[in-house]
DNA sequence: TTGAAAGCGATACCAT
DNA sequence: ATGGTATCGCTTTCAA
């Protein structure tokens, strides 16, 4: 059964059997390659179409060289895996690297976090873009070594040491300067008392984000007023805002930095009797788009995960094809200011 | 430069040489397989090792006769590709499809659902599921006419023919089912004037669920309220329910058949001078996890991303490694019912 | 114009 | 215990 079945597969050495030509005809007339007359490449095809022939996609790529496949993992949350299905940050990077990607004619392959070790190695990539590798990330020293192009961060980079300067490619944040924009103009809205909600996760960005923050109140002399999410999720969250605004001399701001609906802040927010921007000011860090539709529309840090991951695939294409192209991309996040963390009495127009 | 990069790539010949032994030992040695003296392992390693080889995949796949890949394709808005990156449901279920695959040592391909003819051929992949095909979609008649195993939905197995018998697998909702049972569910909470917002998206759900609702209504003499979207996207769908709010005798029941954030309908709804349960009762077909915390909470319809994906894999990965199982699965909606739906006056507990 | 043969890189069989 | 050799299915070079 499963043996004629394997048989049943037709290859082009059936083809050209079929068709009394040789292999070479055979592969040429379908690929539109040599110069055959119209009339045997016809009926190549035809013998072809008849029999169900498909090309064996393994057996090309091996031929070819290359497999026109990119592989994407995020490590964020290595430790509890796929939490981040929820997120929209990693949802819209994961779909806008596809999508820059097929653009290039390359497919995707989501990669696993955890899994046997060495896993992703027999993944047939032909370059690999790693998200917020985690401390001495492995996965990315394991690609570097085995010779695949890869796409992360300076630091993950330097940790793999050789093959980073002949494969390695990078893109960075800078999440001092994101942080410090949104503190900085918190402060200039009136705030006193900024409150953050981080998460204890190994990525860069909340360890960077949290370290600034850190020292942006030490820098003036204030007490940090922060609570660390062991996971994502909307109670922990909700529960962190709670938390968080029972102070006896409660914020004047808040800063989610751990993904959230902001509709639904702003509304627990408001069940907890305070007002925003009135007797809170508040951003989040967030791709969610309903941040501009809600009332009043709120001021979004964005990690701009679309450009981000079409630098990143530039990046990795330019090399896998031995093109000359920059070693990495530097990105600033996206500060948008809405209404939601205006100086009270002075909101910014709607929209 | 090209030349000698290529050349770089060490290669299991290029280990036995090294080692002074045969590429079977060197295979042998570092798979664990045959019976080699440990001495003779530990010193093919150690060459290894050194000279920094990592085995071809693509070679292990073409040996192999699998490549332990499958493919995923969300067909929904073929047309206008990529406007799903925002949309939990598809999110959670490639998520889910992908930890489903990784539990059974498989990686998941997020193939395009546009581009060049057959592009996705080219594909070296043991399996594919095809959500939400579009009706005579090429793509299912592709893979199955190429021998590989499918999952999708009976009606484009139907249509795909030869090969369907074989290699095909469905994993079908029941639509009709789960449109029936939120309108009967309103009218038991009092609901005289139901109104719809759908997509004119060609996948059955929207399809079958308009289908239902005309029909639904046309049994009870009742006028449809409906707004078919031509795309998703935020501003459109709270202008629909806009319009729908703004009829002369407004509707008393809200059914969102598109994915939107519950908490900021809940917060339009509220702008527009309405209440929810008590003017209007709301349902949302959605998988937003905040649906559960807002205020009221919203009942919503699930169409159950985690298990759908967990069971297209099973059936997927049953098939190519030839046991035998189902040839598919019938699931039905989840309707969760919370205060936004309840009979006014009769709330059921919060949470 | 066509076809034979040599790879691509790793693995499995079967001698030794 | 080890190594030669065929094989996976296709593409490409080169000779006829």
């Amino acid at each position: 059964m499963s043996q004629s079945e394997r048989n049943a597969r037709v290859r082009l050495v059936d083809v050209a059997r079929a068709a009394g030509v040789s292999k070479t005809t055979v592969s040429d007339a379908l690929n539109g390659a040599g110069r055959l007359p119209a009339a045997t490449r016809e009926h190549v095809r035809q013998v072809a179409r008849g029999l169900g022939y498909r090309p064996n996609a393994t057996a090309r790529l091996l031929r070819r060289g290359h497999t026109r496949l990119l592989g994407v993992a995020a490590r964020e949350y290595v430790d509890t895996p796929w939490v981040y299905a929820d997120l929209a940050y990693f949802s819209q990077l994961t779909t806008a690297t596809t999508r820059a990607a097929l653009s290039h004619g390359y497919g995707v392959v989501l990669l696993p976090t955890s899994g046997p070790e060495d896993c992703w190695l027999d993944m047939p990539l032909d370059g690999v873009f790693v998200i917020d590798p985690v401390a001495g990330d492995p996965m990315v020293g394991d690609f570097l070594a085995a010779g695949v192009p890869v796409v992360s961060d300076r630091r993950a980079l330097s940790e793999a040491g050789s093959g980073a300067r002949e494969n390695g490619r990078w893109v960075d944040f800078d999440y001092d300067g994101a942080a410090r924009q949104v503190f900085d103009h918190l402060e200039a809205a009136g705030a006193r008392r900024i409150a953050v909600v981080a998460a204890t996760a190994t990525a860069c960005f909340h360890q960077r984000s949290v370290g600034t923050y850190h020292d942006w109140c030490a820098e003036r002399g204030r007490e940090p007023r922060i609570v660390l999410l062991p996971s994502p999720g909307v109670q922990q969250m909700l529960d962190a805002v709670r938390e968080l605004l029972a102070a006896d001399v409660p914020p004047d701001a808040l800063v989610t930095l751990v993904e959230v609906s902001p509709p639904l802040l702003l509304d627990t927010i408001r069940r907890l009797g305070r007002s925003v921007p009135d007797d809170l000011l508040l951003v989040c860090a967030t791709e969610d788009p309903a941040a501009s539709y809600t009332d009043p529309p709120v001021t979004t840090l964005s990690f701009l995960p679309g450009e981000t991951a079409r630098a990143a695939v530039d990046l990795l294409v330019d090399r896998i094809e031995g093109r000359a192209g920059d070693h990495g991309r530097l990105f600033s996040a996206d500060l948008r200011i809405r209404s939601s963390s205006a100086f009270p009495g002075r909101r910014p127009a709607l929209g």
